[in-house]
DNA sequence: CTCTTTGAATTGGCCCGACCACCTGATATC
DNA sequence: GATATCAGGTGGTCGGGCCAATTCAAAGAG
């Protein structure tokens, strides 16, 4: 027989959730003081420590603002964003990553050699350098390469784009295909032509050549999946899906 | 002369990002029980009731979980998404936002069109639907338009992009300007556009014609953006920074 | 000897009352 | 009218206390 779910929450999260709810009903508007810590344990029946603890929630879920001395004020209605990419990433497989930054980062490269400025060469630089360094040291992080398309972004001086672009690498440790596929293809190794298009790129930049600049970061990340596609053929026949395989070809292809 | 930042963070912060720090350290290894709250407490020289507060932070960043009797123990050695949404976004302009857009939305469209499917295209129009029946009703919400647009890059199979464009919504969510910035597009009334340039779209997917959906994604983008252009000059003459001008006709002329 | 029971120790959950530093707004002062 | 002052309210922290859940080893049953 089907048993009950007992009350088993702790208290603190059924008073976080009562007063979210409040806050997402409009009881207790935008930029409105809530009761006083004291008032609220006493309405709720519980104790302050108890509405504290619901209080440090609502805090780190960005609904409301503590205001020393002064009071805890909403400082939104609905909790940000229910963090989609935990479960949409778990089907997420490299060629879906690596379309998507050939999508934007060609145009991003594109728009930032019509903006870039001295300062923004000097960190891609940084980068390429970092990236050189680690390469020698046989130690294979990827904050290198990283930065370096997180510098690109970030010389379009557009917040947006640059949150995209980090979306994309903060998806990629999330893709469970992508682990094991990326090791192999750093086995293989491929940074010295990596390192020799990021150069390739950052003089297109230099230049302030957007078409030239479109290019080289379209020849970078189709090497990239080229080299993805071929570890994937010979190491993982039957674990890329045919969907997955045709979306590498085709971006490949296109 | 530049003051010192006096340690105004609450003492559960301090501990929160002392634990944390161990976590991601490996001083207390994944899978590890941590110290009782009694034993924390004493050590860290605080009350047992911060310790407490200090675990809900760590508890809610999902680094520990906690099991009632027998202890708290680490899960994870670091938390999740820096979500730098909401940093960066705070000076996040409209025009950012119609930037980003333009330069990905029109790739999708372009995507979309070679890959898109009749199952689709009847989301798509259902989108479009909805959007009529919000225009009819006056009741202007943006839930049909967010739906076209995901519909969308929903059409391109790929999960990445799919991810993208819902960011780009979420950070629209959060831009401060926005809010101010649309709400006289809606008064100014161009919804009717609006809504012929969806079925423009609509009809270039059909068609499976990527120049033709990408010109059309375009064309949309680029009057929506001309027509927060103009609301901003005529309204906000002094709020909306140059850069941020600049921006918006610079993706008008580009 | 093995298996079960049981109970003491440990742990987190919750509450109480108190004190402090800080903020705010009304009051008193100039 | 502008400014300085002060009392009340607010969150921050503390220490102590009791309870329920968990654990695990010792005691008991087979």
């Amino acid at each position: 027989m089907p048993v009950e779910v007992i009350q088993t929450k702790r208290l603190f999260q059924q008073v976080f959730e009562q007063l979210a709810d409040l806050i997402a009903k409009g009881e207790f508007p935008l930029g409105q003081r809530l009761p006083a810590e004291r008032d609220l344990a006493r309405q709720l029946g519980v104790s302050r420590a108890t509405v504290r603890e619901a209080m440090i929630a609502l805090e780190l879920s960005g609904l409301v603002e503590v205001r020393v001395g002064a009071g805890i004020f909403v400082v939104a209605d609905r909790a940000p964003p229910p963090m989609r990419s935990r479960g949409d990433a778990l089907g997420l497989g490299p060629f879906e990553l690596m379309e998507a930054r050939r999508l934007v980062e060609c145009e991003i490269a594109f728009l930032a050699a019509q903006l870039i400025q001295d300062s923004d060469i000097e960190a891609l630089e940084a980068s390429l350098a970092l990236m050189a360094r680690e390469h020698d040291e046989g130690f294979v992080s990827e904050d290198g390469d990283r930065n370096f398309h997180i510098a690109i972004a970030r010389a379009t001086r557009n917040n947006a784009l640059i949150r995209m672009v980090e979306l994309l690498w903060e998806l990629r440790e999330t893709s469970p295909m992508w682990a094991r596929l990326h090791q192999r293809v750093r086995a293989v190794q491929v940074r010295a032509a990596s390192l020799d298009e990021h150069l390739q790129i950052i003089e297109a930049l230099r230049q302030r050549a957007p078409d030239l600049a479109r290019r080289a970061m379209d020849a970078h990340l189709r090497r990239a999946t080229d080299d993805l596609l071929r570890v994937s053929e010979a190491e993982f026949a039957g674990e890329v899906d045919e969907e997955e395989r045709r979306r590498g070809q085709r971006a490949v292809a296109r």
